[in-house]
DNA sequence: GGTGCCATGTAATAAGTTACATGATTCG
DNA sequence: CGAATCATGTAACTTATTACATGGCACC
């Protein structure tokens, strides 16, 4: 089963009524990571929601704010979700993809790549780190609870990435069969 | 940057030309976990892919079969998109937002969410060990070196997540806020 | 001759991204 | 009054999934 953000606007609107703004910060700030979902997509999903009567609008707010609200319906597909469907546990990966591919390099811009991503999962701890003081854990309130297993999870899974690109990079002999070179190199420096 | 199946092609095609169905092959035994893709989609990028000239085909083998191999240009792409383009780090995971809205159940059955994950994980571990044992790894044929570096990040995320659930399930206390009791029930035997 | 595998394709739908387009309110 | 932020929406395009549709060849 697909289509995931229906089910994680539900699941933030049980903590209370929202507008489609307010539910983009969550998004931006504490879901980024493991549900990115545009602008675009989250106000479309807002409008489908309330059409078939698994949220309720309240209209007009100061500047055009609606503010959308879980209705029973909208629990108990929520609930359904969580206990009935089974989720995707092999989400594609791109970093493993080019791993595999990584063959179609010279093994020292393997290494570059593994580097990159050991620097990558560093910075991932070093956020993680900064994302857990900023936050006032409290186990008692359920939401909060398992945000911190989350974030526990992410930051197990920054420190294995890092340790296993030290390890792989070891694995790299210096120097096996060329790939066929072609002039194109350059450093990954984001150039989308 | 996305497209990335057209990348996974390019790459396989390195190691020597191949058909659709024999691509299919390597898709459904060593890819299917890190990057997923339909026979339907398949095909249709293999078609696009010749189109622009990054592959080229051997039409009409035995029974209506192509075969299509790497140009240089399909392989200066590879290059291009391997050292020139940024993976996306942070997939979804759809595992990982069911934990964030595990609220809304009791926590019985979040910690049955995460038992359930936890033998997942347990089986993977089986499943990749099963795999490692069937391939005769040769370092010196890079596409096998490269596979073994995957194989084994998958091992240690599989290990990863085991200890998480179970850590996980301990943090939960038992008996938070009842959430709103709605009869849906049920266990999680794949209904769709 | 029939089962199973080899082999390819298309159509409809769903989900996600990028870009565009607009306007209100608040605060300095 | 101008900048920042609040606030919503649509259109075009890309990517991925599901389902349908078809036929050849080999082997028993």
């Amino acid at each position: 089963m697909v289509m995931s953000l229906r089910h994680a606007l539900l699941g933030l609107l049980r903590e209370g009524p929202a507008s489609g703004y307010d539910l983009m910060q969550v998004f931006k700030l504490s879901m980024s990571n493991i549900w990115p979902a545009t602008q675009s997509q989250l106000y479309t999903e807002l409008t489908k929601l309330a059409d078939s009567g698994l949220l309720t609008v309240t209209p007009q707010g100061p500047r055009g704010r609606k503010e959308y609200a879980l209705t029973d319906a909208g629990l108990a597909e929520l609930r359904r979700w969580l206990l009935e469907t089974t989720p995707e546990v092999h989400p594609r990966s791109e970093v493993l993809l080019r791993v595999f591919l990584l063959a179609a390099l010279t093994p020292e811009e393997a290494k570059d790549y593994l580097a990159w991503l050991g620097e990558r999962a560093v910075e991932d701890i070093t956020d993680l780190a900064a994302l857990d003081a900023s936050i006032e854990w409290d186990d008692d309130i359920p939401p909060l609870l398992y945000g911190r297993l989350v974030l526990e999870f992410g930051r197990r899974l920054s420190e294995l990435t890092r340790e296993w690109t030290e390890w792989a990079a070891e694995q790299i002999p210096p120097g096996h069969t060329q790939p066929d070179p072609d002039a194109t190199s350059g450093d990954r420096s984001d150039p989308q």
